[in-house]
Order: C-alpha cells, then sequence, then structure tokens
DNA sequence: CTGAAAGCGCTTACAG
DNA sequence: CTGAAAGCGCTTACAG
C-alpha cells in the first residue's frame, strides 16, 4: 500500500490527521483505531495501524491532555528519598508504570503536611491520570483536594482499619504487627528488658511503637523509660549515639528493637567501637531489612518488608483503577517477615 | 475593584480568558503579563496579576505545552537508583527544578546504552523544555536524539576533555584526578602493593581505574594482578566478598582502594569478621563518602564528592539555558576532596 | 505597547 | 460502526 507522505502541519510532526489520511479514513476513526477503543471495523483498525508505523506516528502528549482533560503522568508523593526504603518503592513504581506508557512525577514531602499539600496542588494542576501517596497522615484541605479531584488514588505503605475504608485503595502491611512480632521475638530469646528507639517519629514509626508497647504491656514488661523517642531524622549515625546513651544510661535494658534498620547498623557499629558484645550482653533488632543488615557484625535480626512488591502491585492497582476495571482487593495486605539472624 | 467571576467554559476551570476579562484587556496581553514578558503597560500588568489572583488562576501546561510546543518538564536520565550517590543528585535537581516551576522526568538506565535511547524517546515526545543526562558514553543515535531535539542538554558527573566540547554543558568533577590523589595518599601512608578492586565498570569506576594505573606506574609500582574489576553491581556484600578474595589470593597486598563506599564499608565489615586489622595489616579507602562512612570500625578513608552541589549547579545552569540566558563556564568542576580517617 | 486571528494535535459529544 | 463539528486553553506570528 502507497502511504501519503505529505506532512500537513508546520511543525514536521507527524499527526494522526496524518496517518487518517494515509489510511484513508477520519482522524477520528483512526483516533479510535489506535488506542484500541472497541467498535472498530477490524479491517480498518489494521490499515490504521500499518500507516501509523510508516509514518512513525507518536501520539502528542499535549494534544492528548488538553482535549481528554487527562495526562499519562502518575503524581506520586513521598516522605523522604534518604531512606532507601522509599527508593525501592519508588523504582518499582517507575518500571510498571513505564511500561504501561505512563510517567512518574515524583514529588518529596519531607514528612511535612503543608509541603505536601503544596506539591499536590502543584501536580494536579498537570492532570495526572493517578495519585499514589504515601500513608494516610494528612491534612484536611489535602484530603480534600485528593476527593475532588476525581483522580484515582492508591495509599502506599500502611493497613486501613477496616472500618472507613469506603473508597480507600491501599498497598501496604501492618506496622504494628510487624513489631509485634519482633517483640514477641525478642521476648522468645530471654529478654527482660527491651527498649525500643525510634528517629523521624513519623506515623507508621509510631505504628511500630505501638506494636511493640501492647506486646510488652501484654507480657506485664512495659516501662515507659524503655521508649527512646528522638523526632531528628533517621540514620545509622543517629544509631550509633542512641545506642551509647540507652547503654550508658539503663544498664540493665537486655534488647533493643531499633525502628529502622540504618539505626541498628548504627548501634551494631558502635557497640563494636564500645567493645560491648552483641548479642550477649545486649540484643539488636532492626526493621526494614535494608541493604547490608545481613553484612553487618553480628548480621542484623529484622523484620523484612516487601517494597518492591508494594510498588509494583500499587502501580497495578491504580493501572486498574486508571482504566476503570474492577479491583477485587481495594486494600491489600502484603505483609511481613521476620528475618532472625545474629544480632538476637 | 469589582473582577467579573463569570466562568466562560464547561469544565469550571478559571481559564486565561476569564482573567483577560475580568481584567479588561485581550488574552494576549493577559498572557504576556502573567509571564512577565515586557512591553507590557505596568498598570495593566499590576490589573491582571491582581485578576489572576483574585480568580484563583493557575495556567493549564497542557494547553501551553501544546501551544509552545514545549512542556514544563525536564527529563533526567539516571543509571541506577541503588546507588545513593545518584537518589542525592536526584533530589537536589528536584528541589531546583520544583522552585522555577518545572517537574522532573526521571528515567532509570541501568547503565544500558539501549534502555537509555529507548527512555530518551519517550521521553522526548513530551517535549520537555531540558535534559539532564549522566556522563557521556552513550550510543550514536542516542546523541543524535539529543542534537536533533534542539533541547538544552546538561551532563552529569563527569568532565570532559577540553577539546571537542562545543556546545557541551556539563557539571561535575574529575574522577581520574580524585583517584589519584588516594593512590597518592595510600603510598605516601608507606604502602606498596596497593590493588584497586572495582564493581560495575562503568564509565566513571573505569575513569578512577585510571587514575589509579597512571599514579601507579608514575612510582613503579604497577602491577596487573593488583586490578580486582567485577562487573556485577556494587554493593556492601560485593565488597567483602572481593576483600576475602584479595585477602586470600593475594597476602602481600597492604592496601586496597575501592572505587565506591559501599564495597569499602563491606571489605571493612568482612575484615572484623575474619580478624584482620585495617589499617596495620590492610588500609582500606573509598570513594564517594556515601552514608555510613564515617561511622564505620574503624572509620573509612575515602573521596569525598559534591554530589548535592551537582544536582543543584546542573539545575541551575539548565534553567539558564532554557531562559535562553548566557551560561559563563559551560563545563564546571566542582572538584573533589580527600577525607583521611582511621581505615588508611 | 496591544490585539484579532489562527493554530498547536488531539478527543468529547453528538449525529447518523 | 463512522464522521463532521467543536473545543480543550493556551501561544505564535502577524498586524497595527
Amino acid at each position: 500500500m502507497t502511504a501519503q507522505l505529505t506532512k500537513s502541519r508546520a511543525t514536521g510532526r507527524v499527526t494522526l490527521a496524518d496517518v487518517a489520511k494515509a489510511s484513508q479514513v477520519s482522524p477520528m476513526t483512526a483516533s479510535r483505531a489506535l488506542r484500541g477503543e472497541r467498535a472498530v471495523d477490524p479491517v480498518l483498525v489494521a490499515r490504521v495501524r500499518d500507516a501509523a508505523d510508516l509514518l512513525g506516528y507518536v501520539p502528542d502528549p499535549a494534544a492528548r491532555a488538553l482535549a481528554s482533560r487527562h495526562s499519562s503522568h502518575v503524581a506520586m508523593l513521598l516522605p523522604m528519598l534518604s531512606n532507601t526504603l522509599f527508593v525501592d518503592v519508588l523504582e518499582a513504581v517507575q518500571n510498571t508504570l513505564q511500561a504501561a506508557g505512563f510517567q512518574t512525577l515524583m514529588g518529596v514531602t519531607h514528612y511535612d503536611c503543608d509541603e505536601e499539600e503544596q506539591l499536590l496542588r502543584e501536580q494536579l494542576l498537570h492532570r495526572p491520570a493517578g495519585l499514589i501517596v504515601t500513608g494516610y497522615a494528612r491534612n484536611e484541605a489535602t484530603r480534600q483536594l485528593i476527593a475532588k479531584s476525581g483522580v484515582p488514588c492508591v495509599h502506599l505503605m500502611e493497613l486501613l482499619d477496616s472500618n472507613g475504608n469506603d473508597g480507600i485503595y491501599s498497598v501496604g502491611f501492618s506496622h504494628e504487627q510487624g513489631s509485634a512480632a519482633m517483640t514477641q521475638h525478642l521476648i522468645q530469646q530471654g529478654n527482660r528488658r527491651i527498649a525500643f528507639a525510634a528517629a523521624q517519629l513519623d506515623p507508621r514509626t509510631m505504628q511500630r511503637l505501638e506494636g511493640w508497647r501492647q506486646t510488652l504491656k501484654t507480657a506485664n514488661m512495659y516501662d515507659p523509660k524503655l521508649e527512646c523517642l528522638d523526632a531528628s531524622p533517621s540514620s545509622i549515625a543517629q544509631g550509633g549515639k542512641m545506642f551509647a546513651q540507652i547503654s550508658e544510661q539503663q544498664p540493665d535494658v537486655d534488647a533493643i528493637f531499633y525502628c529502622n534498620d540504618d539505626l541498628a547498623q548504627g548501634a551494631l557499629l558502635t557497640a563494636l567501637r564500645l567493645g560491648i558484645r552483641v548479642p550477649e550482653q545486649i540484643a539488636i533488632a532492626g526493621f526494614n531489612d535494608l541493604n547490608g543488615s545481613d553484612q553487618m557484625l553480628p548480621t542484623l535480626t529484622t523484620v523484612r518488608t516487601p517494597r518492591t512488591q508494594i510498588g509494583t502491585a500499587s502501580a497495578e492497582m491504580l493501572l486498574a483503577l486508571i482504566k476503570g476495571q474492577p479491583v477485587a482487593t481495594p486494600c491489600v495486605d502484603l505483609g511481613f517477615e521476620l528475618i532472625v539472624r545474629n544480632s538476637t
């Protein structure tokens, strides 16, 4: 077949009109054929597709967004990139979305609700096809912004109480249960004074705190003095500081459960430096199973969290919502895994 | 002043036409006033701005992109997010661009030229206002794609030879010099069998290899057996493996220079495990000064690289290029810093 | 310095 | 199942 190669536009870009002309249908039919909308004669679909291939046609995202009022962007709000946890989620989301022809517009909130609101306002201007946000802790204005936008939204990382999850989509796991499982393990190992050490103090950290609290209370081992909370960012150095402090001020503590692996790694290094034997003198546990935890000395006992799976599953769920497909399980629990190594 | 609040569009969105009507000028004048284009009466500018504020007008990026043939996106190509190096650059770029009203469209190439080409093709469809790419190692098709697109482009991380940098913009530092400085330091410490251990073997790693090579050759200490190269990804575990291998097979090696800190951290941990004293029996050095290197036991001697500054400076340079402003220094060298700690 | 016209490249909504 | 019309919300290019 001989396609007309005449380009009608000054820009030199191959447009839908060119494809339509070459395949002798209207632009509308070409548009529908290319998008795989049904109710188009298969013969025409084939003709249009061939012409598009021949001409090297690629749809213009801006024109499409303007006309349809939906871009091919997905806006994603993450608290912080310095926690490798979120980098893993981001990469998984990106891979899945990219394969489906969507672009990820990432925003970093720094755990700040005002910043989140600001970012979301900005991103909503781009009429994203979908939204991925982290957790549920946000201000009312942001919540309204999401709801009113009508843009499908998936919530990352956390589970929601079974009540009041109407129209809420989420992929995550129970931080409270993960924390309880680790605390239970520490008790079973014979520890009696189990401290909980946390930084950043974001909502998910507080849920882990709660899991530890409840488990200790049930075991009659709870003591507020065992809570070592610090709002500064989580880091290896910070974990070291907290370890030095606890081991000096509370020599009776026989185990420390850190809310994140970077803190626990810092604790392990500081224990080495101070000549304190782990787990003999004090047991150390972490959360997330980040890079390097299996290489520490001793290797770190931790809770492995499914961040890559969370990224993939949330992106897939969002894709379904965007297409208007039914989502069987709106709130997906991907669980966690207790990884017992040598530090406990 | 009383602005007319009548909205003309079915979408309910406040448009430029609304602002124009409210401020009693033509849409064109409103457009120019809002964009800060000169050649508009200051009185009208003020009137238009007020009306825009009052109505809560925000320009539609899609319409703007379609009409102007340039979006407010900046496409950024990074090799890999698992190296925290690039996450730091990404965050800095994002912060700077966001403040200027641009969105970052990130793509991960996995050090694969074909993937890079594919990603760039996809991103170019969105008519980005600017491009940020990593290094210079790419295939000819990709190079052509960048050149033909006419989109301003800044190259990250590396310096370019003084010859042939016509029209090339870059922000980075010399990996070869950074590596040479560290090698020099190791020689000065009295080491005579200095191994170079590297993973991933990307272009910048090879430049560091070259810096080490030249320095050892000059000092008459070069021996090909001292090169320990492995193309698998860089990680703490990989560094540990390489350390065990070198210390077993080449007991005369008295220092190991790792091309990246994660490898060196793994080496330090493995040395502890094997009971090999650092730096007494063997000195260990790294590159980049990543998180945790100052917390290791012993603390890690390394080369600090200015990744946040690279991100900020490259974004600022790109912004200038986008605005058509002259760029005084097209190839910026941000240098590096030798950080001597206790592992050497 | 200001504006009327045309167009960017698609899709929605309405006919047939 | 197909198409002609209108419009998405801006800016470019051209007048004045």
